[in-house]
DNA sequence: GTAGATTATGTCATATTCGACATATAAACA
DNA sequence: TGTTTATATGTCGAATATGACATAATCTAC
């Protein structure tokens, strides 16, 4: 946490100081939601390393690309938390271990 | 637990004996996704009912309809896990909560 | 009963997510 | 160094999810 009277000092310079959710302007359920497909994306890079398997290998077991895994654990925007929730329980994964994940 | 006596008889008889989810050809991860939606959509129910909503009411937090939120509720195969997650967390659901509805 | 509120179901046009492909960047190693 | 393997990024048509609407079914008081 910022010390008050640093965040004075800069607000008196003309700058407004607020957490990282207030200057993206996202609130806190948004926050959330991002931690959330965060924590998925890194629990599958975890999983699929210490699987030792490429992207290209962990694909052929989605069915899907190796573009699309690297978004995936990119945490990019085109990917749904249905897509990582799914890719999860195909590396193993049970929903006890996604739960401990995001929690 | 079926006996085996009573599988091999059905057998016999030229019936297809399994679990649910050898009938209705599930892979066990495809009824690890449908059960954790399910949890989500029992949880948000709660959540809304506990809150002395309707699902009118739940729709204009939600931004969407009341069709839709029935159908949230319903577990239908239309609604993503998504949609879930950030309608439980605009009722003010934790990821913590969710992470223990779904475990 | 029945009137009003609530929830469920079917459909549709639009929006978002999907797998795939091309290509760029990076890492490993001779 | 250059070559190979792995990962990242951008784009696109197809597939899926979305909000909205109409309407049906179900509740809840009176």
């Amino acid at each position: 946490m910022m010390k008050a009277t640093k965040r004075k000092k800069l607000e008196s310079n003309g700058w407004k100081v607020g957490s990282v959710e207030d200057f993206l302007e996202l609130s806190s359920e948004e926050v959330a939601y991002i931690e959330m497909k965060h924590a998925l994306s890194n629990s599958l890079r975890e999983r699929r390393t210490k699987g030792k398997l490429s992207q290209v290998e962990a694909a052929k077991i989605f069915k899907t690309s190796q573009s699309r895994v690297a978004k995936m654990e990119a945490g990019d925007p085109s990917v749904s938390i249905d897509l990582l929730v799914k890719s999860l329980l195909a590396l193993g994964a049970s929903p006890k271990e996604l739960a401990k994940a995001i929690s």
